[in-house]
DNA sequence: GTTGCCACTGACAGGACCTGTCAGGAGCGA
DNA sequence: TCGCTCCTGACAGGTCCTGTCAGTGGCAAC
């Protein structure tokens, strides 16, 4: 039996009972202990929610599997139109994930809502206008998840550029316009970039703590509406 | 990338488009043609019903009744994206539902996966930049959904506006504009509008058949690639 | 009927990775 | 303290995975 096959069947196996001592699965699917563990912890490190104590066995927790999810046409023709618009207009990585959401989503509708699905003639084409942006976003998008600062040149509108080093909050879209805001270190206050004048990102090794008056929250809280005007303003153009 | 992960992912990537020819999918999972062909035939011995034809590509056969696995962080991010941006730039009933659905999906999602949803930092703020749109665009949707012809008058750019009587067959989202693009009784041909230069859009109460030649899958088909392309055309101010 | 596309197979060599064995650590309840 | 069980590291042997190369065959367009 091939080590796919087997990791596919210890899931099936803890589906249907909930306890398993690695000892048990070691005889039935006739490997040793040792395998069993080491299939455990790729298991886990693809996502698979199991969890292992030590004098009791392995459970898998709920939430693996999606459950049957029900929506109302319309609620469905705005996730298709979402999917595909991001689909259309975010990075690669971000773009098929939205693919595969869609996916999924079709996979555990009803029938009848299935073959609507199929139907809604809401489009995205991907051949619209975008200001063309040489950042990676999926890159920036890792940077603000994983908290690490960022260095890059910034070209305002006049046309000069600037050096900065940003701790980066979020991305926001504008249609053809995308910005990042942040905490940026030059100006020691937050500021909105358009992602399209950034050149030469680079994300830095340093990791930043949420500081009061530094975070995610404060920006909404505080600035929230003035910055997010600005940023609409720029995106005005 | 372990194997085991690959069997999986070109599952999961043919769930997601219908066709793919094996040197698309190598080059995506970076590996040999050769590979992915070993991996196709362990996959349809394994019972996935894929089928693949010389010449043209692989297909999954429907009706493979896998469990669906749980959404990926970054597939949360797609959906949360996507129903935002929908909610700032579609209309108020569209809006509202990409809201609702999003709570739904929220509701499945284990503890971890809800937190991680609470946090992404991708925005769509509605202070954004549309052309003013004077049609409602739910009353359009409607409109298409349930195959009533309208009636408008439409502006073209040299600001001539002419009467028109249209099958509307789908909307597209183009950032600030949207267009309509459906069967033109006037031209007697497929035409593409911009909804910011349609006036006075009334929903007629006459109902059409889908007619070879006229429907959304000939339009899509035939004609889909050159009137996208006007589209773009237009939407490119 | 020739050409091009593409699924598919076989052989082979090198090496990545899988596996079992052994040894030991750590958490938890009795 | 003991017993149960998860968990980790090191190591050696061998399985099987992978890329390369060469070739077959079906299908459609030209």
């Amino acid at each position: 039996m091939r080590r796919a096959d087997r990791l596919f069947a210890i899931i099936q196996m803890l589906r249907r009972e909930k306890l398993f001592r690695a000892r048990e699965l070691a005889e039935k699917l006739e490997v040793s202990e040792r395998t069993i563990y080491r299939d455990m912890q790729d298991l886990v490190a693809s996502g698979v929610p199991i969890e292992g104590e030590a004098g009791v066995g392995y459970v898998l927790r709920g939430g693996y599997d999606l459950p049957t999810l029900m929506f109302t046409p319309e609620e469905i023709e705005a996730l298709v139109l979402g999917a595909r618009i991001v689909r259309s207009w975010a990075d690669c990585a971000l773009a098929d994930a939205a693919a595969d959401a869609l996916a999924k989503v079709e996979a555990v509708l009803p029938a009848e809502l299935r073959e609507y699905m199929n139907e809604i003639a809401l489009f995205a084409p991907d051949n619209h206008f975008s200001e063309p942006v040489c950042v990676d976003i999926a890159e920036l998008r890792g940077a603000i998840k994983r908290r690490f600062k960022i260095a890059f040149s910034y070209c305002n509108k006049e046309g000069r550029s600037s050096a900065r080093i940003v701790r980066p909050l979020l991305i926001s879209f504008f249609g053809p316009v995308w910005t990042m805001s942040g905490w940026c270190e030059l100006r020691k206050d937050f500021r909105t970039f358009r992602l399209d004048r950034i050149i030469d990102l680079v994300v830095l090794d340093q990791r930043f703590r949420p500081e009061p008056g530094k975070t995610l929250h404060d920006f909404l809280k505080a600035d929230g509406h003035s910055a997010a005007a600005m940023a609409a303003e720029y995106a005005r153009q």
